[in-house]
RNA sequence: GUGUCCGUAGCUCAGUUGGAUAGAGCAACGGCCUUCUAAGCCGUGGGUCGGGGGUUCGAAUCCCUUCGGGCAUACCA
């Protein structure tokens, strides 16, 4: 079905057409004056150079050409030769009631599939994931939505940072600290414990710890860069404790992600591609590509036409252990061979660009990825606190994913629980919904690229553009539409008969009308630019109409039938609209709150 | 140094690819609940779009220049 804006500017251009003038000049946009109009059309002036012809004169002349009102209820002019327009009360409705039934509300998504891997979440294990992480989870989670909408046979993987230095720091300090461990003595040759020989928290605190001392201490640097060079190279003890460490973290990570309502298909890790490395090294190195310099094998990735500087791509270092951008070629290696994907999209902070325009370059180059593969980088920004720096606890710690959801869920529940409509024991579950619709929106919300402030306060008080609202709103549709039903004999489910501008003056009820129409053109845009910001600008947008709207009309108590039948059908489509988007975002509506 | 992103209301941010009077939210102030959830709605105040120059009918948007900031810049990830 086609975009409702494309549509009017056909209508505009047949216009155009009619007074003797290019149809390309029809193009409709929303109006920047709503005082005026709803949509306006630029192209008399666009059309003064070409023909040589005073703005003002085109209009009167599409102005005269303008005789079937089905479409343009009104179209005025304005100098210097603005064309404004407003839309028939049946038209817009008919549009609504296509849309309703079209399937994905009548988003042509051209039919093509695309086989994508998706890289986002990128925890390290052994490490407690902190709201650095919320942000790849969260907008890849949503990436996955919205191109599954589209149709695309997507694969999500957790790519876990399992095999480089932290793995050898980890080692190094359990080494240190429990220092008989069988996994330690070389000459052990009984069975492996079942059992880890340590927990998540202790997992948690020794990382950190290990990470600091190697800064300072070049002693337990150098061991820590050993160990980890003797874990690539398969020591028994070593790989033993590593496959510990990770089901330890793993078994904690999967808990955070079921909270935040973020599911991997593929639980894959650096590691999981480290037999490869030695193949894919060597033939690097025979076919010419890589070559040692200062001990690393290296490839260049530098082209004559850069405007910068791009460092080669290391493969492997000094010491011939494996690092970051080893795993990420090798993993393109893996994923070539085991999906034949058109795409492999990464999802991770902004800061690793360069790391990743030297891995997609080296790829390209040596023939790891094929020719038509597309790699693609999306770089998010970083979660500040409100001083504008990373986010931090009040003692100036890293700030815990963990903890962020906890206060969020402690606040919401402290605002839910003053409702006296809700039972205590649907309170707690409730708050927690509507916590997480106020961290994916507030992390959505933003552009993918930017920076934002995580301000808690902002957060957890529901008001303006945030998710609180937006379900709020959403819980006051479904409120009319089950109290409608609630007063009727039940059948199976009541049709809201159709669609129908009641006040096709300027009206509330006629701007969420064309509100909506604008859902195909959003769903294209949020897909094609990997957006969830659109989709959240999108919807505070109907719901700032919904509210006006639920303002401005009463809607059970309509004696008018066919009214109120116009109305339930507008507001069920909100409802289906909504529903759509938050499910595209990533978070579920409570039933009250 | 080089590259890159950014600078819009007191604060947090939009700005649909060059259009009319630059928009929201928060904060401030004033209205609206015997009626579908007031976590709402309606309204008021608040701006040399970092500065300067240019391109044209028209610039927050494009070009140049300048100031200020973030990030990156081969053996971390």
């Amino acid at each position: 079905m086609k975009k409702w804006l494309d549509l009017l500017s056909e209508e505009a251009g047949a216009l155009f057409e009619a007074a003797g003038y290019e149809r390309e000049l029809g193009k409709v946009t929303v109006s920047n004056r709503p005082d005026l109009c709803e949509y306006q059309c630029n192209g008399a002036m666009a059309a003064a150079k070409k023909y040589r012809k005073a703005p003002m004169a085109i209009a009167q002349d599409i102005l005269a050409a303008w005789q079937d009102r089905s479409v343009f209820m009104s179209v005025e002019i304005a100098p210097p030769g603005f064309l404004n327009l407003k839309i028939s009360g049946d038209y817009i409705a008919a549009y609504l009631d296509r849309m309703g039934k079209e399937e994905r509300f009548g988003w042509e998504t051209g039919g093509t599939v695309k086989k994508v891997i998706l890289d986002y979440g990128g925890p390290n294990v052994a490490k407690p994931l902190h709201v650095g992480h919320l942000r790849s989870a969260v907008i890849g989670e949503s990436m996955k939505h919205i191109m599954r909408y589209h149709g695309d046979d997507v694969t999500g993987d957790i790519h876990l940072g399992d095999w480089g230095l932290q793995m050898g720091l980890v080692i190094t300090e359990l080494r240190k600290r429990l220092p008989d461990l069988v996994y330690f003595d070389r000459n052990y040759s009984g069975e492996w414990p079942k059992e880890a020989p340590f927990t998540v928290s202790e997992l948690e605190e020794i990382y950190p710890y290990a990470s600091a001392k190697s800064k300072e201490d070049p002693a337990y640097y150098r061991e820590a860069l050993e160990n980890t060079k003797a874990l690539q190279d398969g020591d028994p003890g070593y790989r033993q404790l590593w496959k510990q460490i990770i089901a330890v973290s793993t078994d904690d990570m999967k808990k955070n992600y079921a909270r935040l309502k973020v599911e991997f298909d593929l639980w894959n890790g650096e590691s999981t591609v480290h037999d490869l490395i030695p193949e894919m090294a060597e033939e690097l190195k025979k076919k010419g590509f890589a070559y040692e310099s200062d001990g690393a094998l290296i490839v260049d990735v530098a082209r004559d036409d850069d405007t910068k500087q791009i460092p080669p791509c290391m493969i492997l270092k000094s010491d011939g252990a494996a690092l970051y951008t080893t795993t990420d070629l090798a993993t393109i290696v893996d994923r070539e061979e085991k999906f034949h994907p058109d795409e492999i999209v990464y999802i991770t902070d902004k800061r690793q660009e360069l790391h990743f325009e030297q891995v997609f370059r080296c790829a390209k180059k040596c023939g790891l990825a094929g020719e038509n593969t597309v790699l693609k980088h999306i770089g998010f920004g970083t979660v500040n606190g409100k001083d504008g720096h990373a986010l931090k606890t009040r003692d100036g710690g890293v700030m815990r994913l963990e903890t962020l959801l906890d206060d969020i869920n402690a606040a919401m529940l402290e605002k839910i629980s003053t409702n006296p409509d809700i039972p205590p024991e649907e309170a707690s579950a409730t708050a927690s919904t509507v916590a997480l619709s106020a961290v994916k929106y507030g992390d959505l919300s933003n552009q993918p690229a930017k920076d934002y402030i995580f301000d808690l306060d902002k957060f957890t008080s529901f008001e303006g553009d945030t998710g609180p609202y937006i379900l709020y709103t959403m819980v006051r549709i479904r409120s009319i539409l089950r109290k409608y039903k609630e007063g009727r004999p039940q059948t199976s489910d009541i049709s809201f008969g159709d669609m129908k501008l009641n006040s096709p003056l300027p009206s509330p009820e006629k701007d969420l009308m064309t509100g909506l129409a604008g859902m195909n053109t959003m769903l294209d845009e949020a897909y094609q630019d990997l957006a969830p910001n659109r989709i959240c600008a999108f919807m505070y947008q109907i719901c700032n109409e919904v509210n006006s709207f639920y303002h401005a009309t009463r809607i059970l108590s309509e004696q008018d039938e066919e009214k109120q039948q116009g109305y339930l059908a507008l507001l069920y489509l909100c409802d289906r609209v909504l529903s759509c988007c938050t499910a595209l975002l990533g978070f579920d509506v409570p039933d009250r709150m």
